[in-house]
RNA sequence: UGGGCUAUCGCCAAGCGGUAAGGCACAGGACUUUGACUCCUGCAUUCGCCGGUUCGAAUCCGGCUAGCCCAG
C-alpha cells in the first residue's frame, strides 16, 4: 500500500478530467476534488463554461469521477477566493491597474488552500489539468516548462508557484497536445470530452466587469474623466478608468477616422491617454513582487524571453535586478501594451520558467 | 440685409444623370483559463425639405430651410 496519493483539482472540464484519468492509469491513488469558489449553488443556470471554474463544475466532475471510479470531494474555498481573487481584482482595477485573476487563483487558492487541504487528507501531491510540465533543473530546482506543444501553454499562469508547491505538483496533461487530450477523453469515455474550453473571468459570467467592479465597490468608483493625448489635447470624456486597459481600442467611442488605442491610464488625474497604434509599444518595463522559479536569483543581468500576457509569443530581453524585489526588463524589440498589474514571466531558451513578477510600469 | 459656398449612416467622406464607395464608431460572432489585441459578419431602398426636367436624379432646374464665409 505504498501507492502515492494525489488529489486532482477537477473543474469538470476536459483537461482536468483527463489528468485524473492519466494519473489513475499511472498507478496513483487518485482522489478528485472540485473547488467551490464563487458560485451561488442555487444558480446553476449557465452551463457552457468549461475548463477552469465553470458553473457546471461540481456536477460534471462528479460524473467523471464516477466513470473513473475514484472518490470525489467538494472543497469550499469561497472565503479564500473572495479575498485573494475577487477583492484583489476589484482593488487593482480601482487603482488603475489590470489584474490577472487566474494567476491569483492558481497561486492562493489552488496551490495554497487546495494543496494544504490535500496534505491534510494524506495526499502526497496535487494535480491539475494545466498544460505545463514540472521539471528539475541541473541545479536541482523545480521549475515549469512549456507543454509538449507550445501551441497550448499555461506556464504563464503558474509562474508564481514556489519550490515547495512544485515539489508536490503533478501536471500530466502537459505531456500532450490539446487534440491528444480530447482524444484520450473520448477513448476513456469521459462525458466531458467535447466541452468547450473555458473563457473569460469565471466570476463575471456576463462579462461586464466594469459593472461588477461598481457593484463590488458599492458605487464608489473613479469618476468620468478626459481622454487626452500625450501632449495634453482633450479628445473627449470617458466613463471612468475602470472601463479601460492599456492597448484597448474597442469601447472608446472615439471616431477619429482611424483606430486609436489606450496608451496609459492615470489614476491620479483620472485621465486615459490615447494614442496611435504605434504609440502603444514600449521598450521595457519594471516589475516587482518577484517570484524565482528556475533561477534562484538574479545576481547579474541575463538575457531571457519574456511574456507580458497569457497569449504573448514572448520577446527576447535583458533582465537585471535594480533593487530588492525589483527587476528591470529591456526588450530587444518593443512590445505592445505593457500593462501595469499584468504578470511578466521569464523563460530560458528551453521554455523553462525562470521566474516572473508583476508589471509596475512600462519603460520608454 | 445683400453676395458666395455647403447640405450623403452617430462622426469623417466618395459620388458629377443610370439606379448610394470607404474609414472611424457601434453591434454580433470567432479566438482566449485574465484584461486587451486580432480576425469575421452586420450596419443609409436612401442622399436637408418641397416641387420640376428626364425612360431614369444624391447627381440638372426652381423654391424653402439650416450652417459657414465675405460685405456692411
Amino acid at each position: 500500500m505504498d501507492r502515492k496519493k494525489v488529489v486532482v483539482g477537477m473543474s469538470g472540464g476536459v483537461d482536468s478530467s483527463v489528468a485524473a484519468y492519466l494519473l489513475k492509469e499511472q498507478g496513483y491513488d487518485v482522489v478528485g476534488a472540485t473547488m467551490q469558489i464563487w458560485q451561488d449553488e442555487e444558480r446553476d443556470a449557465v452551463e457552457e463554461n468549461g475548463g477552469c471554474c465553470g458553473l457546471s463544475a461540481v456536477e460534471d466532475a462528479r460524473r467523471v469521477a464516477e466513470v473513473l471510479d475514484i472518490p470525489h470531494y467538494v472543497m469550499n474555498f469561497k472565503r479564500e477566493f473572495r479575498t485573494h481573487v475577487m477583492d484583489y481584482f476589484t482593488r487593482e482595477y480601482l487603482a488603475g491597474r489590470t489584474p490577472n485573476p487566474c494567476i491569483a487563483c492558481n497561486r492562493y487558492v489552488k496551490w495554497e488552500s487546495m494543496l494544504r487541504r490535500s496534505m491534510e487528507i494524506g495526499a502526497d501531491y496535487i494535480a491539475t489539468g494545466h498544460y505545463a510540465r514540472v521539471i528539475q533543473t541541473a541545479e536541482g530546482r523545480y521549475a515549469l516548462r512549456t507543454s509538449a506543444t507550445a501551441r497550448k501553454d499555461q506556464t504563464y499562469a503558474l509562474y508564481s508557484l514556489t519550490q515547495e508547491q512544485l515539489r508536490r505538483t503533478l501536471l500530466p496533461v502537459g505531456e500532450y497536445t490539446k487534440e491528444e487530450i480530447r482524444g484520450i477523453a473520448e477513448k476513456a469515455g469521459l462525458p466531458v470530452a467535447h466541452k468547450p474550453d473555458s473563457q473569460e473571468i469565471c466570476f463575471i459570467p456576463d462579462h461586464d466587469y466594469a459593472a461588477y467592479i461598481e457593484r463590488e465597490a458599492g458605487g464608489r468608483v473613479p469618476p468620468a474623466g478626459n481622454f487626452v493625448t500625450e501632449d495634453g489635447r482633450v479628445l473627449g470624456r470617458h466613463r471612468g478608468i475602470t472601463h479601460y486597459t492599456v492597448g484597448q481600442r474597442k469601447g472608446l467611442n472615439l471616431a477619429l477616422g482611424h483606430p486609436v488605442f489606450v496608451t496609459e491610464i492615470r489614476p491620479e488625474t483620472d485621465e486615459v491617454v490615447i494614442g496611435e497604434a504605434e504609440d502603444v509599444f514600449r521598450g521595457g518595463l519594471v516589475c516587482d513582487h518577484i517570484s524565482y522559479m528556475g533561477m534562484a536569483g538574479l545576481p547579474a543581468p541575463r538575457e531571457v524571453t519574456a511574456k507580458i500576457r497569457y497569449a504573448h509569443a514572448g520577446e527576447r530581453c535583458v533582465i537585471e535586478r535594480v533593487e530588492e524585489d525589483v527587476i528591470r526588463c529591456t526588450f530587444r524589440q518593443p512590445v505592445r501594451a505593457v500593462t501595469p498589474g499584468q504578470a511578466v514571466v521569464f523563460y530560458d531558451e528551453d521554455g523553462c520558467v525562470l521566474g516572473g513578477g508583476v508589471i509596475r510600469c512600462p519603460l520608454s
